[in-house]
DNA sequence: GTCTATAGTCTGATAGAC
DNA sequence: GTCTATCAGACTATAGAC
């Protein structure tokens, strides 16, 4: 459904739209597009499963519109990194703006993982056109901010690789996380911010003049 | 199924188990416990749905000794983290081992990836008692290092966190990644090492006698 | 031990009353 | 627009012949 179609759609139909989209997210990011159940999402949303049915196609389809409907909202911290800023603040926020997406929308985040972990099939395009494009434009910023001297010399791709690896562990794999630090949300995450924090600083700052004695294996 | 009622089997028996385990990670660890069927399995393997049946109980049994079959060899690297090494060696070792797992078994780190993803049912006990204890008697090994200035001063939890997020990401997503970076998987696993070595070194290598000019947030 | 046939269950989707 | 009832297909698991 494009923005035009939901446009023309009355108030009551979108207000339902929504109750089954925010249910439907709820159920798929907990057992997957096949595991989850029409009858789960109607339970959530507390419609019966005709009637979900009569303003979705289908089950494939509610999916299709919940993961499209988050996609902007997902990729638009990485269109924050402005080539202007100083190249470690923008880095260290796009690190935090993460980090803080992994707490506020863990179902979000592990809605994405599952999707990619079971081979993208709605989203490999996007990944290979639309992502892919942009990630190319920032990277080539930090290759401009390290051909400056202003950034140690590092890999762009893998730098953004691993900060979405280490921000959105902390979301997708919280049940390995709270089984070994049994602290609560705030205190994890503030601990995982100044963790992080150190690592980009250490990863991205320039030696200065002085030597930094790395072994190299 | 335990060693001892392992050994018990006879060698057909040993066989067609082997061969079904084997084909059920493959089916399992693309489609999950829900989405895989006893028919993907058993075409997989080359036997009948009731075969299978007779070699296992039930679909939720086999899954559980593949996961279970997989745990030991899992968490193998961990053990091998020692006082007496140099600690920036030891911890680099176990990194690159992690990373050479995600080469050359993505499905196993997939299998485990999307069981966590979902919660555990099978793994929380284990996470939270023996997986917990391990790295628990790892981290009072950084801790030590640390206390003596053999390493930089970082969280030991968040460490083995990162390590694990970072090297698992190239099985996990690999779909992403490779929509990416169209390298060839040598390629990319030896840009990863680099890059992974490169931030390991940073993050923890002491600051020397020099100034590091680290901003604090 | 292995197979064919099938029972029994779950679930996505539809028909049709209101 | 919404509901009850129900169909059709997929799937796990079992029965029983060989």
């Amino acid at each position: 459904m494009n923005a035009v179609e939901e446009k023309n759609l009355s108030r009551i139909q979108r207000e339902k739209r929504g109750k089954i989209q925010k249910a439907a997210l709820e159920v798929f990011s907990e057992y997957g597009l096949r595991s989850a159940t029409l009858d789960k999402i109607a339970t959530a949303c507390g419609l019966t499963k005709p009637n979900i049915l009569y303003y979705y196609s289908s089950k494939d389809q509610i999916y299709f519109e919940v993961l499209n409907g988050l996609l902007d909202e997902w990729v638009a911290p990485l269109h924050e990194i402005s080539k202007e800023g100083k190249p470690i603040d923008e880095l260290l926020g796009y690190m935090k703006a993460k980090l803080k997406i992994s707490k506020q929308k863990p179902k979000e985040s592990k809605l994405f993982a599952n999707e990619i972990l079971h081979g993208a099939p709605l989203m490999q395009n996007i990944l290979a056109t639309s992502l892919r494009q942009t990630l190319d434009e920032k990277v080539a910023v930090i290759d401009h901010w390290v051909s400056e001297g202003k950034l140690a010399n590092v890999n762009g791709y893998h730098l953004f690789f691993s900060i979405w690896a280490m921000t959105q562990h902390y979301a997708d794999f919280d049940v390995q996380v709270k089984a070994i630090l049994d602290k609560n949300e705030d205190e994890l995450f503030q601990e995982a911010e100044e963790y992080l924090t150190n690592l980009l600083l250490r990863m991205l700052s320039l030696p200065s003049n002085q030597n930094h004695s790395i072994k190299r294996s």
